[in-house]
DNA sequence: CGGGAAGAAATTATCGATAATTCATGGCCA
DNA sequence: TGGCCATGAATTATCGATAATTTCTTCCCG
């Protein structure tokens, strides 16, 4: 019972189940066993049932009455699904944000481009990914949209963690940088449009070919 | 213990709450004693946590750590911003939906449209009003964002039980009846143009005007 | 008479255990 | 030999109880 800062325990289950969802340390189609995750986190399986239940409310997870929890299954069109919803959500905060992005935001937003060029790994390229996307909307001030951005968010994250498993090549990012030159000339609209577009390439080829022959390329875009 | 067909627990208690929440009957701010809730469901407090986190996921709830759950609150801002995210999210469900919208779709929809315009409450409005946006974008076949666009609707719901408490008159729905000429034309574009239109033009005036007195027009369109 | 602290009541969060259901294995019969 | 039913093991869902935290009340002191 070493009860860390303030973080209550069914979060923690579900912020590190997720992490592992997420970075395809668990398949889709895997069952979570309460009792298992129970134990290995020295709780009972109440707090993992809520766990459970926050997975799911992700859309981590997919719980069949009584049949227990599964790591949620995901196709290419679920793929698109989440791209097209981010794409229209993210343009919607942008839109809002805009009229409050500041010299500094746009500066952090910039640093955190560069850190993605740079990244040695497609993790440290995700967060920093992610970084960028959430310094230019938060200030849209809207908690409910910024949480549905977060939440499809980490599904994209997970369908690209689980095409580049290795072979890891960096970039650099256009698409950042003309969203945040068009921001910086205080065009948000064409902005928008970029970033819209920007988001809507992601799963833009089939994943995989035969098993384990080439991969074909496969258009990531955060 | 008399269980229903087979609907579990946790959602049975987690639908009563959620329509107690959204017709107003429960308040905002209003404290949900687990305790109390599960002594009328003849349950233990078990099931009751995981309603209470299914209304959380929902929004219409909010769970402070070792304090409890209460009603979430909701203000102008908040119906705002539903508003703006259904205009996006239910757009792009119409986009994806167009071409797989039959006749026979289109004519349930306009069914629900006249059963609107012949509401004699609120709340048979409501429930016509939401059968007619469902209608027109479930055949997007996109299971997140129409998850979401529920989620949503039972925001708006909410706001919209709140101002109209009495004094219901019905008119008719001049945009539903556009929107589905233009569907009908073919023209998806309009249809969805209209749709946004239609949607943001909720909460576009003050709520109440003084304790009691004369409430002000007050703009709702589903 | 007001503010603050200490105690008590209430409530939340977690645990261990029980009941009910599902999945798998093995045996039986056609 | 193949399919089906029954029994057993595993797992889920719920319950009752305990521990810890918060909040309300009340009392004391300034």
């Amino acid at each position: 019972m070493a009860s860390e800062k303030s973080e209550t325990l069914p979060v923690r289950i579900s912020r590190v189940l997720a992490e592992r969802i997420i970075s395809g340390q668990l398949e889709p189609g895997a069952r979570l066993r309460q009792d298992h995750v129970a134990a290995e986190f020295g709780a009972s399986h109440v707090p993992v049932r809520e766990a459970f239940q926050r997975l799911e409310a992700q859309g981590l997870a997919v719980s069949e009455p009584r049949r227990g929890v599964r790591v949620a299954a995901f196709d290419l069109r679920e793929v698109r699904e989440v791209a097209e919803m981010r794409a229209a959500l993210e343009v919607l905060a942008l839109r809002h944000a805009g009229p409050h992005l500041t010299r500094a935001i746009l500066d952090e937003a910039e640093e955190a481009t560069r850190a993605g060029d740079n990244s040695p790994d497609v993790r440290a390229w995700e967060e920093a990914n992610r970084r960028f996307h959430r310094l230019i909307v938060t200030p849209c001030a809207m908690p409910r949209l910024l949480a549905a951005i977060d939440d499809l968010h980490a599904a994209s994250a997970r369908f690209l963690f689980s095409s580049w498993r290795s072979d890891w090549e960096a970039r650099t990012d256009h698409d950042h940088r003309a969203i945040l030159a068009a921001l910086r000339a205080g065009q948000v609209d064409e902005a928008a449009a970029i970033l819209a577009r920007h988001v809507q390439w992601i799963g833009s080829k089939p994943v995989r070919t035969a098993a384990g022959g080439t991969r074909d390329v496969f258009a990531i875009q955060g």
